[in-house]
DNA sequence: GTTCGAAAAGCTAACTGTTAGTGTTACGGT
DNA sequence: ACCGTAACACTAACAGTTAGCTTTTCGAAC
């Protein structure tokens, strides 16, 4: 493999980098669906071909950086302390995104999202596999030994706790309220609970 | 208005029966993708503007009864006795959903769905639209006084239960641990809480 | 029974996201 | 210097969806 580290891939990021950052201007501008993928691709200056070799579909044009989210998530799991409480470290994980999308300077990006239909449509799709890879790290972690099932209902929980917090009208407090149930509800899986 | 009872609304809802029934026909006999949306409106002997004037998408054509499943969920928490708890209620609910869904007879179609992409993603936006309905009803009902965001919050956390455990090895015990789940999270929102 | 308004259905022709097929260019490793 | 391949380009098409406009079919008032 040799690590193929050089101006290739340098060339690529940039013409992905090119292709989302002018996605992205032309949808604020006049609107998501009032743009089309061939005005994107030729403002962008590349073919339309090349615009779906670097993102599947167009609503992924505005999601670039979903896997910076998910890898933050999972990361809140395997990156504890040792005994540290799971909860607790998503919920301040969980806090610490939602502040970031309900901060003043995405507002205009997350009002477009709201508006569109097929976005909204796609972000729950998204969120849907984040929850899924949570689950995965939830379920990997030898000191919570839950089942299946208690680890993707938790991580769903999770992830829910997110997309409601955001559309909270107090987002930082919606967090804590749902959190408070998300930890009775992970409570009460504990595998040594007796009579 | 005088009630347009008559033919005409026979006639309508004749032709809808019919273009959904042509399509999932075809739709199970030669898979979801492989059929156009050209091709079940000739089979319906329908023009494809007409499909289109009954159903909002290709993808509705497959979930034509998802309103039922809306009315029974919002029912449950509305028709409940006088006094009786509420998450019990939306238990025995679910569970009789999730045994409809598993049951052999609709294991042919929930292939199909499990199996195209764009159907799973329009599972998710209705998925969603029941929890919205569902935490419309629960924020209803005057015995249970809760916040807007514990109400939202419960009515995610049922419809999660209902599709986590539609893919558990197991549904109908999934069910169960799952409402376990959610009753410890409900009764953390118990507005009576004290110290 | 005739007539009239409106709902339902139809047809044509497009527009838009997406992909297959096929070259062409520019790197990176040898 | 050379070769393989990854990135990009171009054309043309397909599939879902919609706009615009005409025709048919009821329902009801006259």
């Amino acid at each position: 493999m040799t690590v193929p580290s050089g101006r290739r891939e340098r060339k690529k990021a940039a013409t992905r980098q090119k292709i989302a950052d002018t996605a992205l201007r032309l949808f604020l501008e006049r609107g998501y669906d009032a743009v089309g993928i061939r005005e994107v691709a030729a403002e962008a200056d590349v073919a339309v071909t090349t615009l779906f070799s670097h993102f599947a579909s167009k609503e992924a044009l505005v999601f670039e950086q979903d896997e910076d989210f998910e890898q933050r998530l999972t990361q809140a799991v395997t990156d504890r302390a040792p005994h540290e409480p799971l909860i607790p470290a998503l919920r301040n994980e969980i806090q610490a995104l939602v502040r970031h999308c309900t901060a003043d300077s995405a507002a205009p990006i997350w009002r477009m999202i709201d508006e569109s239909p097929a976005l909204r449509r796609y972000e729950e799709s998204v969120r849907l596999r984040h929850a899924e890879a949570l689950a995965t790290a939830i379920a990997a972690d030898p000191e919570l030994s839950r089942t299946a099932t208690a680890s993707r209902t938790i991580a769903r929980f999770v992830i829910d706790a997110y997309s409601l917090a955001r559309e909270a009208a107090e987002p930082e407090a919606a967090v804590d309220e749902i959190f408070w149930m998300i930890e009775a509800a992970w409570e009460a899986t504990r595998p040594s609970r007796r009579t």
